[in-house]
DNA sequence: TCTGGGGTCCTAGGACCC
DNA sequence: TCTGGGGTCCTAGGACCC
């Protein structure tokens, strides 16, 4: 007999406003959303009280006021969410080892092997009411065998929602669902699947014409049909969130940059923290990408790949001016971004330095003095030692 | 209504190699 | 002299998610 997964998706509700409510529980029960004070900008988030009006993420604060005019804002604190999410992901821990965070506020985890003869809804029930009695933290479990099937059961009950999603219950209870609510279709693939009569779950699941579909949706056309039809064979992974793909940080500038010297010294600071993220993870980037958006929405980019791993600041600076110098002429600027990624750990980082030492000291005994000196300035003398003992 | 900041993944075209 | 087919890597840009 084939044994069945049993997969939890468990999801912190509203999360960055329930963070607000726990630590200062005056904020609930009424209308909150996250986000900036200004009228300007977007709503991060906002509670369940809020989205009575209609208030929603991403919505533009000036009509998220209109909607709901007794809206409280407060401002984002990732520090504050950070801490409430590992208290999450330590609580969740302790059930299983197979627990793989899927963002900030949702995990999977994988419960076949670890139920000890428990129902799959006791469990899920001891679990949202411990995370709202000790930390209060609200969560919705979705159970299933598949994490497809487990995270749109989640969905279908928040807040404080247990469901359980059966192979047998995706015709009835998934494919009425309007297609948006398949994880990875969205705004801009929904108009496309319309033209050809796709407007739910269930149309997808029973397309018949597969290669009108390859079209819209690519080499994911078969992984979203199985999807639609409730299959979903992707393992728990617990080691994935640890494995960066890229490391970036951007900002927005409201009012806009003007002059060309502000702009630098903007992706100065962007680049700085860049540096200083990919020490703290010990990683070393190959790939470094500037991203500039115009005062009219132009979105632009340029990339390079590096010869060698790095995560200096003076190193990577150097690429994103060049980089930027070609991206940028003479209009304003409303976003910065640095990013980088094609990222290896530290150790390959210690190796590179030492290659570029040895090729400096045939050549040019400024560069080395300018290596010797950065490295002493940027990790301290053991990172050196570390160096010289790897040999 | 007018669009944050952190990401992941995909695609298409070109360069280059065998 | 003309030029196949497969594979890999790089770059720019876009869709999507939380």
């Amino acid at each position: 007999m084939q044994k069945y997964r049993v997969i939890f998706h468990v999801d912190l509700n509203a999360f960055f406003a329930s963070c607000e409510e726990a630590r200062d529980p005056s904020l609930r029960g009424r209308p909150l959303g996250i986000g900036p004070s200004s009228e300007r900008g977007i709503l991060t988030t906002a509670n369940y009280e809020a989205r009575k009006y209609g208030v929603n993420s991403a919505m533009p604060v000036s009509e998220a006021k209109r909607l709901c005019p007794e809206l409280k804002i407060v401002p984002v604190d990732f520090a504050l969410y950070n801490e409430y999410s590992e208290t999450f992901f330590d609580y969740l821990s302790q059930y299983t080892e197979q627990l793989e965070p899927a963002s900030i506020d949702e995990a999977y985890l994988d419960m076949t092997d670890d139920l000890e003869d428990q129902h799959p809804k006791t469990l899920a029930k001891r679990m949202q009411d411990e995370l709202w009695s000790r930390h209060r933290l609200p969560v919705s479990v979705g159970i299933g065998p598949n994490p497809f099937l487990a995270k749109m059961a989640s969905d279908l009950k928040k807040p404080f929602g247990i469901t359980i999603l059966r192979k047998r219950d995706v015709q009835e209870k998934l494919w009425p669902l309007p297609i948006d609510r398949l994880h990875g279709i969205g705004s801009k693939t929904v108009p496309n699947l319309r033209l050809i009569g796709i407007d739910t779950i269930g149309d997808l699941a029973t397309f018949p014409e597969v290669e009108k579909l390859r079209k819209f949706l690519g080499n994911q056309t078969e992984p979203f049909m199985n999807k639609a039809r409730g299959e979903d064979d992707r393992r728990i992974d617990p080691a994935r969130k640890d494995r960066h793909q890229s490391i970036g940080k951007s900002k927005t500038y409201e009012g806009f940059l003007h002059e060309h010297d502000e702009m630098l010294e903007a992706l100065k600071s962007l680049t700085r923290r860049v540096s200083e993220r990919l020490k703290e993870h010990e990683l070393a980037a190959r790939t470094l990408t500037v991203q500039l958006r115009t005062s009219d929405y132009e979105n632009r980019s340029r990339s390079v790949t590096l010869e060698q791993h790095t995560n200096h600041f003076y190193e990577l600076f150097e690429e994103v001016e060049r980089l930027f110098e070609e991206l940028h002429g003479t209009e304003a600027v409303h976003l910065l971004g640095v990013s980088t990624s094609k990222l290896t750990s530290q150790s390959g980082l210690v190796r590179q330095l030492d290659i570029f030492e040895a090729s400096a000291e045939e050549k040019d005994e400024g560069t080395l003095e300018r290596v010797l000196k950065s490295i002493n300035r940027h990790y301290g003398k053991d990172v050196l030692k570390r160096g010289v003992n790897d040999e």
